[in-house]
DNA sequence: ATGGTTGCCTCGCAA
């Protein structure tokens, strides 16, 4: 079962872009990030003819993320718990095949010195209360996206450069790690642990070209999931072609 | 040297 993430950066500007990505990487699932539209919106006809079924949050704009899977989505939850009054579309998750599965969309908190640093602080915690629940049900699970955050230095081309950053601050990388250390694995630093590569090259100052940019969309499995994980990869082709995005895809394969 | 690029769909904001 290959399961990927793709922080897309507008569903509608990169359509043609994904379609192709789809074709050749097959993914039984893929979790879809900034799709920057409403759900209604969301050209689900397109993914249909490819074979896949969609599950959409969005909102006008901004943020929103999408689950596609082959086999049917059961029990979709919209929207991350604990915060009834957050309204940004940022998390959906379900069950295929037996593994529950979420694309979710971690806020980016900068600039740190402003509200959105605290939110995205306060959205990890959720995440992490949330991310303890599903693994008390013992049943595979990975969660999957963008989660704006370097776990270490190694994931980034210059750490000094980043370091009073909200992706690479002190205080979120200590949140993400409490998150895995309740008993999750980053599958490709599992299958990789020596590697460095990057899934988010910057637009701008010619990142891309020189191969300068950072770790920050992941699969976190629960041990259920690691168990049965195969391979796990980053998809550096998908940022190279033209009308990219400035995220490259990263997936993982789980033995069925 | 505080640069540069993309997408939203407004004349700035977010990344």
């Amino acid at each position: 079962m290959k399961i990927a993430t793709f922080n897309v950066n507008s569903i509608k500007a990169r359509l043609p872009n994904v379609l192709e990505w789809l074709k050749e990487a097959d993914p039984d699932v893929a979790l879809l990030q900034e799709i920057k539209c409403q759900a209604a919106d969301f050209p689900v006809l397109e993914f249909q003819s490819m074979g896949y079924q969609v599950q959409a949050v969005g909102q006008k704009s901004y943020n929103g993320v999408a689950l596609l899977s082959k086999q049917p989505a059961e029990n979709v939850l919209e929207g991350l718990p604990g915060d009834d009054s957050d309204e940004q579309a940022r998390y959906v998750e379900a069950t295929v095949q037996g593994v529950r599965v979420a694309s979710l969309y971690l806020p980016n908190g900068n600039p740190v010195d402003s509200e959105k640093y605290p939110y995205k602080l306060g959205w990890m915690k959720r995440l992490k209360a949330h991310a303890a629940t599903l693994l008390a049900s013992e049943q595979p699970v990975v969660l999957a996206g963008d989660y704006n955050v370097i776990p270490e230095p190694r994931d980034c081309y210059d750490p000094a450069a980043w370091a009073g950053d909200a992706l690479f601050l002190p205080e979120t990388r200590r949140h993400f790690r409490e998150i895995v250390n309740l008993g999750y694995t980053d599958a490709f630093r599992a299958i990789h642990p020596q590697r460095v590569a990057y899934s988010f090259w910057d637009y701008q100052a010619g990142r891309w070209p020189r191969d300068e940019g950072i770790r920050i969309d992941h699969l976190l499995l629960s041990p259920q999931a690691a168990d049965r994980l195969r391979d796990a990869g980053i998809d550096k082709k998908a940022r190279g072609r033209e009308k990219a995005s400035d995220h490259t895809p990263v997936w993982c394969e789980l033995d069925s």
